[in-house]
Parts: structure tokens; sequence; C-alpha cells
DNA sequence: ACTTTCATTGACAACGCTGTCAGCTTGCTG
DNA sequence: CAGCAAGCTGACAGCGTTGTCAATGAAAGT
């Protein structure tokens, strides 16, 4: 347990095993073209000394950075990014890649500027790029344009010779709108969530297709457009709840919104989910933690980005395998917002 | 708007400048011993090449890496940890630094060993080291142990020789408490936080101040031990609200805990606050979106993060101007969670 | 056995910066 | 005006890798 610093280079290694530093290099960096032999002597005195190649070294002779950089919108869920770094670096690490993040500030006129220099800064290789960054054009214009591949995020649509993780939002809409009309509602609210971002629209398909496929009628005066926050959340509520015939159910395309949905109906003194059942999407982590809990839509945020990340690692590093991923799965979580119409 | 890519090297903006690359590593290190017009020439010609220092050169050759590691613990609330890294980025990233951060799992028998490992891959230079690691005794001596300088945030105990962020968490509590006293609660349950961290005594020892100075007995039936978790402070509510004699207001040490009192309390079918008056602390994202919205405590915590990514800076690079700051003012923020006893 | 070919290995020059140290200026002292 | 210190500047050697290319060894074909 000696507390040694990080001292033994490539020479060292090279030394120990009897062989060029050229060799250990190979060895290190899993190159063809090394006999077995060689290559399991240099392994064991790679071990033996501890050895971790100089990163600054490697990147000043060999032009790779080994950089990943995740830029995010800062107004997402926190529980969102949380699990979109955690799943990203999980894959980063043992990579031997560094994951930078970079937060950006929407709207930005200078956003490009801002990620052109964070690319240069930092040297950045390869981006992953989550909604709705993703359904911004100029982004990814620009990446191409610098030459940096990307691994997107739930875009809305998504880019030809890119890397693209999905998840099927239009059917976890849909499943979620049955739930509600399972459960008696003719009336069901819907509000919109932010038409910058590529889910919303899928999100509001979801629904209609439900409402189509069930015979019921659609009333545009049940939508309303929101945001993705608490207040447009809320604000949507009470116009919906102001109308003459107001829903019995509403369904917001965010957590947060319906967390808005159920301030305002407990504000007007009406009982969730006996007058009203609100069911959201995303399964933040206060979605459980509310009263009452949400019943939501969960997206396996955590493997997406994990996959995100293992497809860009495996591009930058150039054993393309370019096998098209299929979308993800979503969940539906059924809480105590929702019930039965009475 | 050429899209030209970073290209220029100090060669290029010696030759420019007509002097040696010697000279223009001294402009751009801000050293000494440079006339003021051959510093002008230089930076003249740093702006017209659009000139950036190549990050690997500079490590390999000055040993310096200028990065700064964040390590904190998972399972801190993630509005925290999105403050801590905004306010930490908002000075790295302008003095030229890289921000890296390393999410730990606890308890974790290895952290030590994590630790040094990510300390050593990224080359870290200095750590930010928020509440609860600085408080692990083993985390602080490793550092130590490696030359690592640190940054700790609300630390049990502040240590001589390393920077110290401190707020007056005590004093916050020692208000709460006395709020609630002030609208006549006599029987006031206090939840407390989690044994690692040193918040959790001082907001305990805040509530017992308070107690003691306005004349009220502490009783340890209205004390119980809770995590930090929304569950343990469920639990904790149950066993409070099962008292034969119980609380009119429950304190919380912070307001994950607070989020399951009200749970709890609504649950019973309590009012809150009509029946039942709760606080919590930290003001996290969803305290003002809960219903009804929470009276909690406010932590500056992104100039907290500023300030000590800032000093550990100075640090770093020498500027040692060695002033012990004062404590940050803490901030009560009353909502709806509370009222006064009918 | 004698090429030819290809797998394997090594020597050495980058890469772009900082540290060291020596040399040249300048300004001041006596 | 010599002498000296302090200020300023530049030449050059690393720093620890990877890329290039040449050298060597082994296998295969004739």
């Amino acid at each position: 347990m000696t507390p040694e610093r990080n001292k033994a280079t490539i020479f060292d290694v090279a030394r120990r095993a009897g062989v060029s530093i050229k060799t250990v290099s190979r060895v290190v960096n899993n190159e063809p073209n090394v006999r077995q032999r060689t290559r399991d002597k240099v392994l064991r005195s790679v071990q033996e000394l501890r050895y971790l190649p100089n990163a600054a070294a490697r990147e000043l002779g060999g032009k790779r950075s080994r950089v990943v950089g995740l830029i995010y919108e800062n107004a997402q869920e926190f529980s969102y990014l949380n699990d979109l770094f955690n799943g990203a670096l999980r894959i980063c690490e043992p990579a031997g890649y560094t994951l930078l993040l970079r937060p950006l500030t929407l709207p930005d006129p200078e956003i490009i500027e801002h990620i052109r220099q964070f690319a240069l800064n930092a040297r950045v290789e390869g981006f992953v790029l989550p909604a709705p960054l993703g359904d911004l054009p100029e982004v990814p214009a620009l990446l191409r344009e610098m030459k940096i591949p990307f691994a997107a995020i739930t875009p809305r649509e998504p880019a030809p010779d890119e890397i693209n993780i999905l998840c099927n939002d239009e059917a976890a809409s849909f499943s979620l709108t049955e739930l509600l009309i399972d459960q008696g509602h003719r009336a069901i609210g819907f509000i919109k969530g932010h038409p910058d971002h590529g889910a919303s629209a899928k999100r509001f398909a979801g629904y209609r297709q439900a409402l189509k496929k069930n015979g019921l009628p659609y009333s545009a005066r049940l939508v309303r457009q929101g945001y993705f926050d608490f207040d447009s959340g809320q604000t949507a509520a009470a116009r919906l709840l102001d109308l003459p015939q107001p829903p019995s159910a509403i369904l917001a395309s965010n957590d947060d919104m319906a967390a808005g949905v159920i301030f305002e109906a407990r504000g007007r003194g009406l009982n969730v989910p006996g007058d009203l059942s609100i069911a959201g999407f995303d399964d933040t982590r206060f979605s459980s933690r509310i009263w009452p809990p949400l019943t939501t839509v969960r997206q396996p945020i955590i493997r997406m980005a994990e996959t995100a990340a293992g497809l860009l690692i495996d591009k930058l590093d150039g054993s393309d395998t370019a096998k098209p991923e299929a979308p993800f799965e979503c969940e539906v979580v059924i809480r105590e917002s929702t019930a039965s119409l009475a």
C-alpha cells in the first residue's frame, strides 16, 4: 500500500519488458501486429509498474484527446441530467475517456459560438447531444461543419450518418391516454410540451391516436400549449378547469407541468384523483414524492445515455459497427394521481 | 466568419510579433519581466491569430494540468449539485481551468481508492469538496497525503491550512424555530439529518437554542433521527404523529424529509398547515412546487461554490491571499406550509 | 534453397509548450 | 565613465507519447 505517486513512464515499462517503447505503445493501444508472447510480457510489465499513460503526452503526440463533451440545456430537469451524466460516465470512464459537461442557457443567440469555443478549448472529440439541443438545427450543423461526431438523444428527426438514440414516446403517450380512457374518462385535457422539443409533438401524436382509436372526439379546446415548466402547467390547468365543461382528467407532457396541474387543482379545493385525474411524463425524482404520487412514464435514460456514449466511443475508436439501435421502451408507471371516473 | 480550426501555435505568434516563443509564453502566462511595449506587441499578435495555447503541450511541458475536480455524493439533492457545478464552472471556465465531476456512491469501502484513481487519471490539481465528503475523515486525509489542495464546502470542522466555505446553518435553524414559536407553536417536532453530515448537528443545535431562549422545554420524544431522504422523513413523521400528544409543527432538517412529512400528513387526512405546520431546509427545486409550498431555508450555494472555486484557483496559481472567508448567510423563505396555531 | 511477402519490432522525429540558464540592455552608483 | 545589479529576452533541452518508416524475422511460394 505504498502511496507511490504515478511515476512510471513508457520507458520504464519498455525496459522492464525488454522491448521498445513503440511496442509498449502498440500493446497499450490495442494495436495489431504484436506477437501474443510479446503482448503478454508487456502487459505484465504494465501491471507490475501500475503504468498509466500520460494523457497530455498522448494527446500531444497522437492528436487524440479522448474527451467526450456533454452539452445540455441548463433548464432541463436535474434528475434527467443526472441520469444522463451518470450513464455516459459509466461508459466513458472505464474506456479511458474524459467526460466534460457544458451547460447552455437557452435561448442564446451566441449558442453556436459557445459550443465552438467549448469544443476547441476542451478539444472535444465527440458530443453527446441530448434533447432539445439536437432539435436546434444550427447545433448539428455546427458539429458537422467542425467534423465532430455526435450521438443525439431523442432528436426530433434522426440524422443519417450520426448516432441516434430513440425511445417510443409516442407509444407511451398512447398507452397513458388509453389508460385514462379505460378508467372511464371521456374529456381528457392535454398540455403540450415546449415546441422546441421533438418529444412534444410525439407525445401529442400519441394522445390523438389513442382518442381516435377509441372513438373519442378530438377537441382543440381541451389542448393547451405548455413549455415543460411548472408555471406553464399551472396556467394551462387553470384555463382547462375554467372551461364550462372541464375535463375529468389532464395529461401533461411532463411531470413538472403535471405538478403545476396538481398545484392548481389543490388550490381550487379539487380532490386529486377524485375530482381530477392527472398524469405526467418522465418520472422525475419528485413524481413519487408529491401528494398524490404521479402516474407517469419512465424513460430508461441511464441506459440511453450509456448506449449513446458507447456507440460514440466506438465511432471515435474506429471500431465502426454502425448498427442502428432499436428505440428504447418507455414504461408507464401507475400511481395514485389517476383513478376511475366515479 | 471563416470556420478556421484552431491552428496557430506559439511559434506563429512569436514570429508575427518578432519575439521568441519564450516571450510569448511569458506574456500568455502573465509572468513578470516583460517590457510593456513587448507585451502589447505579443498580445496584439495573440488576438490577431486567435491564438489558444495547447493544453496538452502546456501540461506536458509545465507540469500543470489546470484541472479542478469536483467530487460529490451521488445521493445529494440534484439542485444542490447543479448549483454547485454551475457556480464552480462559472469561475473555472474563464480562468482557463477544466472542471471535472466525479460522483461517489456512499457508503463505499473503496472510496479512497476511487478518489485516488480519479485524481491520478484526471491529473486533478485541486478539489472542491462539498459536504458530506469533507466530513469523512479519510477524504481530507488522502488529499493531504497526495498534497492536493482542496476547498471544503460546509465541512463539520474547518481544516486549518485549507480553504473552508461555511454558512450559518445554526443561526438559520434558530430563526426558523423561532418563527414557529412566534406562530404560537409549543410542541415542535424535529427530524434530524444524516449523522454523517456536519450540517445535521448544527441544525439541531439551532433548534435547541431557540427552544431554550424562548423558555420552551426540550423533549427528546419530539426528536427523531432521519437520514435526509424522503422515506426517513415520512417514517419519522409517522412516529411523531402517533404520539399521544403529537406536535403541532414539525421541523425537518431538509426538504426531502419535509416532503415526506407532508406526504404522511396528507395520507392521514391532516390539513397542512391547518393541523400541522411543516418546515424544511435547503429550498430545493420542488419546495415551491409541492402543495403546500414549503417554508424552508435557502443557502447561497452558487455563491459558495464560486467562492470555493475562486479561492482554490488563487491557491493553485500561487496568488495566495489566504484570507479566511466570513460564513455565508442563509435565508429563511416563508411559504404556506407553516401557519399560526389557531 | 531462394525469393517474395507479410507480420513484427525498433529508431527517431515530431507534437507545442515551459523551465533553465545564459546573454544582452538598461539604469544607477560611485 | 567604469562597474554592477536588475530588468529583459532568447536558445535550447526536455516533457511522454504517437506516427513514420526502415529493419528484421518468419512464413509461404517457386
